[in-house]
DNA sequence: ATTGAATTGTTTAATATTAAACTATATGGG
DNA sequence: CCCATATAGTTTAATATTAAACAATTCAAT
């Protein structure tokens, strides 16, 4: 990691804090993800399932703005876990345009079944910092990600 | 950000770290992006051209390592930037197995004219957090990173 | 020396993702 | 009401990425 660019201490500062945060993610999500295609999931399907599970039905926009993917995306993400019978469409009654996505008795199934160990590996790789340390690093996370509103399209 | 997950207060912290690392990497990553297509680069061919500049020829595995991409997409990246002219294959002399990417004149100018204000742009985002801020980001994601051995293929 | 295992790069087929154009619906100002 | 604009979802075409099978080369242990 870091870099050899012989920049300000200011850009060298920055820069490594950035591919340090960059390879961190990447570097979890690579071993995470392992687990998850072995489940059959895809990360979009995983993340989709695990938001309807906790917070209820939501519209395929209200799910691409969650996992900062583009509406196609979503359409696609969807359509797959509707053709395995992992949730199911309902057409907006207030809002026509609308269409809510429901999971079914075995979408919540497969939650039930996948979530638990993912979350156990997720606390294992977690580990590696001390409670404290993960408090602090939310917070740092939590102040570069919010510094700009993301509530438009993912890439827009 | 954060979860609805209800988990033992070590889940809660573990996960919330997680979900908080994730989502500013990848927040931070389609801001980036953006400026970066409108170069005419894709993250995965800035990546090779950066790391072409500032660590000199490296072989395509080395590449791979480095980018936590698969071995495949690291030979359609070379096979893209060679068509454009932005670098040229070497056959290794002592291991004939092995091939070193190597940027030519005009991959050197691509990477002068793109990489200062991509850093600048990067400096600019991170500027959220404080200089000490930056640096003990830096420190918990290396220490997450590290954790693990992943000199071997990024997804084997 | 020889053979078997490991490594490098390539190819192929499948999936994921995006941007852009499109349809349908909603909303707000004349 | 009517139209302009915005929003939700869909479709399409292109690119990115992966896993897996493969060829060529190296290396190590006999």
């Amino acid at each position: 990691m870091g870099t050899r660019y012989p920049g300000s201490p200011k850009e060298v500062r920055a820069l490594n804090a950035f591919i340090a945060l960059s390879r961190a993610a990447e570097s979890l999500h690579a071993r995470l993800n392992r687990s998850l295609e072995e489940a059959g999931l895809s990360v979009g399907q995983f993340g989709t399932l695990e938001a309807l599970y906790h917070l209820g039905p939501l519209c395929q926009r209200d799910v691409s703005r969650k996992l900062l993917r583009t509406g196609g995306n979503v359409v696609m993400i969807a359509d797959n876990l509707e053709k395995r019978g992992l949730l199911r469409r309902v057409r907006g009654e207030k809002d026509r345009r609308q269409i809510r996505l429901h999971l079914t008795e075995k979408g919540r199934a497969k939650v039930r079944s996948v979530f638990p160990p993912h979350l156990a590996r997720i606390v294992a790789l977690m580990e590696a910092l001390s409670s404290s340390e993960q408090e602090e690093l939310r917070r740092l996370c939590r102040t570069l990600g919010l510094q700009q509103d993301r509530t438009k399209e993912a890439h827009p």
